[in-house]
DNA sequence: GGGTTGCATGGTCGGCAAGG
DNA sequence: CCTTGCCGACCATGCAACCC
């Protein structure tokens, strides 16, 4: 199916990402004007950490990277899509950033045009079989709210202390800011969408 | 003060042997 | 042949010392 061809996509940006990353996180850093030690504050990832990821050295996980992401104030769509440079209303699929999930094999895909000034963001996410991601919470998150909108698969979704199992269609809804995991508890993969209301 | 690097730690994964 | 448990290798991460 189409995790083939995003497979070699990814295969022939591999090399490539982690630096990708490493010069998105630095640039929204210092557009900020923050220091290795505020942004490590912010984020809860050490100063050291953050300087290997900027310089390529390490390749962050899904949870840490959002924990920067949330830090720098952007969502991880942003965070990706921004390096496409000129807003365009049409994202066709092949120019869909992808990126890949190193702890979990989670294949997130940002879907929904950058630069549009728009409030949401719009993400699909291919959930590989028994795969967990956990997202911490953040007790001083800005109010950012996003929906789970499943399409294949089944996807067992706590937020704080509830466990929502959610099949082919069933749409919930949360505060990203909220403790929450992901697990997909079968063998098959899950495939839904994330669509992601920005705070103001 | 800001950023980098050496080192220790904890977790995960694959290989391998023993037991059923 | 399959399962289970052990062990070693590897990787992500953070602390603390170090450099500029």
């Amino acid at each position: 199916m189409m995790m083939s061809v995003n497979s070699t996509i990814m295969e022939s940006t591999a090399d490539d990402f982690e630096k990708t990353v490493g010069e998105r996180v630095r640039a929204l850093r210092m557009r900020r004007g923050l220091t290795l030690d505020q942004l490590a504050e912010a984020s809860g990832v050490s100063r050291a950490m953050i300087s290997r990821i900027e310089r390529a050295e390490a390749s962050p996980t899904a949870a840490l990277l959002a924990r920067l992401c949330s830090a720098l104030g952007v969502s991880l769509s942003v965070f990706f899509a921004e390096e496409g440079g000129v807003a365009d209303p049409l994202m066709r699929r092949a120019r869909q950033p992808v990126w890949r999930d190193p702890e979990s094999g989670y294949l997130r895909r940002a879907v929904s045009p950058p630069g549009t000034g728009s409030g949401t963001d719009i993400v699909e996410v291919e959930f590989p079989p028994q795969a967990h991601v956990r997202f911490p919470g953040r007790p001083t998150g800005r109010s950012q709210t996003q929906h789970v909108w499943v399409f294949e698969g089944v996807i067992e979704l706590t937020v704080g202390e509830t466990v929502h199992r959610l099949e082919a269609g069933d749409c919930l809804f949360m505060n990203v800011g909220d403790v929450h995991a992901y697990h997909n508890p079968t063998d098959a993969p899950a495939r839904y969408a994330v669509v992601i209301a920005l705070g103001s």
